[in-house]
DNA sequence: CTGAAATTTCCTGCTT
DNA sequence: CAAGCAGGAAATTTCA
């Protein structure tokens, strides 16, 4: 019982992740969510600030590196922007994360022309939702940032607690995570930029965490691209936020349905995340 | 290989 | 009646 009516996926996905925002400054060269339109996507001097956040989701979803251990507030730029930043930039903006970034987008800037084919999303196996070509390294090569690619003193700048956390312990970024990122995490990063959730899930109460699934089969389906498995539902996708209340990460929040609520051990959510 | 964590699946029973 | 919500149980997938 397969339900192999992509067209129905699909389309409903891509109404979903429409552009229909526009950004309260300059031209924006957006897309349409993954299908065709990526113009420029092989040319970061071109990205809009949208793409410029799907490289940086990109990158640190394949590093397996936690989207709120860097602040995202500081690539709120677009690829012309981006692609004028140095290294120590890099190393301000984000911390231990910088070399990673910085090298991923060097490499970006070389293969500029490169192939670029991501036209057939709904064809391509574990295509995992991403307009990018191949963000990641030559197999096997992990690109450890060993201890020496970051100055131990590097980063005199007032960094953002965010970036003293992944700072803390030597370059230890991540943690125990079955392949990448936790499904709240998910969540909450979906929450976390409107510009890229046309209403999918929104705040009830920013400030309380309390938050609501406007179209839950569709989150479904996003998280199942992720995780690379098509039979995603909301039904099930639930069962495991359900799991989250005995741990903390959640708040039951009942009476009203799809309504969720963030708990003690959810982790960066808050706008003054203190 | 072993084990634990985090889901993923499935299911029965209730509530809206 | 069609969604959601509640959890228990068991199976999977990953990672250390």
């Amino acid at each position: 019982m397969s339900i192999t009516s992509s067209s129905t996926l699909d389309s409903q996905l891509t109404t979903v992740w429409s552009p229909t925002h526009s950004y309260p400054d300059g031209p924006l060269v957006m897309s349409g969510y993954p299908s065709r339109t990526w113009q420029h996507e092989s040319q970061p001097q071109f990205w809009s600030k949208f793409q410029v956040w799907e490289w940086l989701q990109q990158v640190m979803d394949i590093h397996q590196i936690d989207a709120s251990s860097i602040p995202l507030q500081n690539f709120d730029m677009d690829g012309h922007q981006l692609c004028s930043l140095s290294y120590q930039d890099f190393l301000r903006a984000a911390g231990s994360v910088g070399p990673i970034l910085f090298h991923s987008i060097t490499e970006l800037k070389w293969s500029g022309q490169c192939h670029v084919d991501i036209g057939q999303l709904e064809l391509k196996p574990a295509a995992d939702f991403s307009p990018f070509p191949d963000v990641s390294y030559p197999a096997g090569e992990i690109y450890e940032p060993s201890v020496n690619t970051l100055a131990p003193d590097a980063t005199p700048v007032s960094s953002s607690p965010d970036i003293k956390r992944s700072f803390s312990r030597g370059h230890q970024v991540k943690k125990h995570n079955p392949r990448g990122t936790h499904l709240w995490e998910f969540i909450r990063d979906i929450l976390l930029n409107p510009e890229r959730n046309p209403g999918l899930i929104k705040w009830e109460d920013r400030t309380e965490g309390v938050f609501r699934f406007l179209k839950s089969e569709a989150v479904a389906q996003l998280w199942g691209k992720k995780k690379n498995n098509s039979s995603m539902t909301y039904e099930k996708l639930s069962r495991a936020m359900r799991y989250y209340y005995k741990r903390e990460i959640l708040e039951r929040v009942d009476g009203r349905r799809l309504v969720y609520k963030f708990g003690r051990n959810a982790r960066g959510w808050r706008e003054t995340e203190k």
